[in-house]
DNA sequence: TGCCAGGATGATG
DNA sequence: CATCATCATGGC
């Protein structure tokens, strides 16, 4: 049972069962997060700082008012989405049971549309280093100060203004350009990502794949983690293959409503077991 | 040192 | 529709 507890200047998340805070921050959904030396997280959503620990069942979020994660973080963690239920069944099922078991802590958070659309494009042919690389000099170089030396990150008009020539610096290779129509279709309203969100699947897709260097990964990472559509299956070429040998004749569509989840527990155990 | 990264594009069978 | 070279850059 969930239990948020206001012990100003903190916040304290408990009760959850299979949740793992630094699962959850560094499988690769998100790309802003950090753990300290002291073992402190700390990223940025958006333009909201978060300061975070683990805790055995829950974590703190530190230096957090009682309203901004009433308003903002207990939906970003999808808080009241019931996982007990959805490891259970999973669990029912011999093979997710066993891709569940290398990933048990992984919770999809509901990161912003544009934020999610800009990291993907850049995480495309690239691993998760780099990519925090690059988009750390993003916001650096073109999103507003927070606080010690924390930036949000940039809107679609503020990168819409820029060039390539500008964006260099980023060193993000052929994706610059991509980044720059993202920002222009978006901000132009070509492009409108709280429309995309409520489409049927198929149109919202398409919508999506109309941005330059936008495909299908791409668009299934920004449904999912981007759009709460936790229906889209980000299966890539490599996962293609580890889906062929654990579900043989299975199509991502009969995963269900929850098929994103289940994505996220095949692709690590995909990766421990080194299938493709 | 060289391989390859949770891809997309455009050209070509 | 399936395949394929190509893309810029750097973690490891």
């Amino acid at each position: 049972m969930l239990k948020v507890i206001d012990q100003a200047p903190d916040v304290i998340v408990r009760g959850l069962l299979h949740f793992d805070l630094p699962q959850t921050l560094d499988c690769g959904q998100a790309f802003r997060y950090h753990q300290q030396k002291d073992g402190l997280w700390t990223g940025v959503a958006g333009s909201r700082r978060a300061r975070l620990s683990p805790l055995a069942d829950g974590f703190v979020m530190h230096d957090c008012t009682m309203e901004a994660f009433q308003g903002f973080w207990r939906g970003y963690f999808d808080l009241d989405r019931d996982y007990e239920a959805i490891h259970r069944q999973y669990a029912a099922d011999p093979v997710m049971a066993r891709c569940a078991q290398y990933a048990p802590g992984i919770r999809i958070l509901r990161q912003d549309a544009w934020e999610t659309l800009v990291s993907f494009i850049i995480s495309q042919n690239n691993h998760v280093p780099r990519i925090k690389g690059i988009v750390e000099r993003l916001c650096q170089g073109f999103g507003k100060p927070l606080e010690e030396e924390l930036y949000a990150f940039p809107d679609a008009g503020r990168l819409a203004a820029l060039s390539e020539t500008d964006l260099a610096p980023l060193r993000a290779g052929w994706r610059a350009g991509y980044i720059l129509d993202a920002a222009r279709q978006v901000s132009e309203g070509v492009v409108r990502l709280d429309e995309v969100a409520a489409m049927p699947m198929d149109q919202a897709r398409k919508a999506l794949q109309k941005i330059k260097g936008v495909g299908p990964k791409v668009a299934e990472c920004v449904l999912l983690y981007g759009m709460g559509r936790l229906e889209a299956f980000p299966m890539d070429v490599w996962m293609k293959r580890a889906m062929e040998t654990l579900f043989p004749g299975k199509k991502p569509e009969d995963f269900g409503d929850l098929a994103g989840i289940a994505q996220q527990y095949i692709f690590h155990y995909s990766r421990m077991e080194k299938i493709g």
